[in-house]
DNA sequence: TCGGGAACTTATCGGCGATAAGGTGGATCT
DNA sequence: AGATCCACCTTATCGCCGATAAGTTCCCGA
């Protein structure tokens, strides 16, 4: 039955894991499959559509596709997608850069229509519903990237971490730097994310405060999202 | 005279914007500087070494390196920073890019512990410091990374930005791709910077009360911020 | 005057993503 | 049974990339 996509995709993020990004040519995955590099071309237009394809398989794995948000408790949900998104992309090496660059595919876009509604359930406007969503995001795609980046660095690479003589003078810097190499970096990422929902809650809070006691524009008519 | 470091460093940043990062080759480098490629590697050993220039370039182009931050008013030069860094890596096309990956330089070190020094002074434990610069400089990385890459792609590609069709039950979704099609970029970064501000003010607040649970309220000295 | 090194050249390497064109084997049609 | 077709793969090749090796030029100081 020859290649079927789908086993070139689990040979890919096995290969992604064994070689890093960089190490995940054509060629290599090629043989590692048994084949000629050109046959890949029969099953994907570019490597593009294959990395696409990675990175939605990625997250596939890390979230169910049919849940239904709860409205009342968005700040667990929230916060437990972006742990679950976060472990998503850590799951794999350079996950978070394979990630990068790809737009939603449409099978996930019900999810986030499914986010969006019950944020609004809670009384976001959709804007502020989008931008949450944005937010959270991308905190999730920076921190994962520099993780892993670092983690790159740490292992492979012979750079020099940071030259101890050039923290001489700078104490707060040396220990920062300390910790950095020993820290919980899921502890840290999670004081990050619970700092971003309160700051939101309260955001909220705030906007809510503003907007119902002002009589101006009580019309229950659907805002729009400017 | 020949060549010198900084020539090839700034008509390396004006060929990334006129051509974007995959277009900045050391071929296209060259010969735009006239000479063959070769010879750029006696200025750097490698094409690392000059994107790491580049990079620095671009962030000391927007931050002026001596500052001395006041603890008093953390939020707002943390703040003030955060945009300053954002229009950086925005003022070149695949800014946040070629930014990524790059350890910071020893000339950087000293503003970064003048940070975190004036962070310890407004009452923050060294830990929560460290954690608060890196949490907004990811959420940086992580905005602007996404800001640019979608540019490019509505930009200079055919793909297709959402099909209509996919979204004719998403309300919400259709709404939303309408807003990030039209919507004012600084705003929503300004608005996610606000609330994770916000967050950690709450938050530093509660690690306050909890370090000094004793009932002496009376002292305002030892208390944090306003 | 001449040695030496800074700054560059030409030639070349191995590897990359991608395309063109040709082969092959099994299912299907008559 | 034999012809046909096409899904799937091969071989050959293209143009590009980052990088290195080795040779050339030319200025500067002793």
């Amino acid at each position: 039955m020859a290649l079927k996509r789908d086993e070139v995709v689990r040979t890919a993020l096995r290969l992604l894991n064994e070689e890093g990004i960089d190490g995940l040519t054509t060629r290599r995955l090629a043989r590692e499959l048994g084949v000629q590099s050109p046959a890949l071309y029969w099953h994907f237009k570019s490597k593009r559509e294959l990395l696409d394809l990675m990175a939605e398989a990625m997250l596939a794995e890390a979230l169910p596709p049919d849940r239904e948000p709860d409205p009342a408790h968005w700040p667990e949900w929230i916060a437990a997608d972006a742990r679950a998104k976060r472990n998503a992309l850590l799951a794999y090496r350079d996950g978070a850069r394979v990630h990068a660059g790809t737009l939603p595919t449409e099978d996930e876009l019900p999810a986030v229509e499914a986010q969006l509604s019950a944020l609004c359930g809670a009384g976001l406007r959709p804007r502020t519903a989008l931008r949450l969503l944005l937010t959270v995001d991308r905190y999730i795609m920076g921190w994962v990237t520099e993780e892993q980046a670092w983690r790159q660095d740490s292992a492979g690479r012979d750079r020099p971490p940071f030259p101890d003589e050039a923290l001489r003078e700078l104490p707060l810097l040396r220990e920062a730097v300390d910790v950095l190499r020993m820290t919980d970096h899921d502890a840290d990422f999670e004081y990050g994310l619970r700092v971003l929902i309160e700051g939101f809650r309260t955001e909220i809070a705030r906007e809510a405060a503003q907007s119902a006691p002002a009589p101006d524009r009580a019309s229950g008519a659907t805002r729009p999202m400017d």
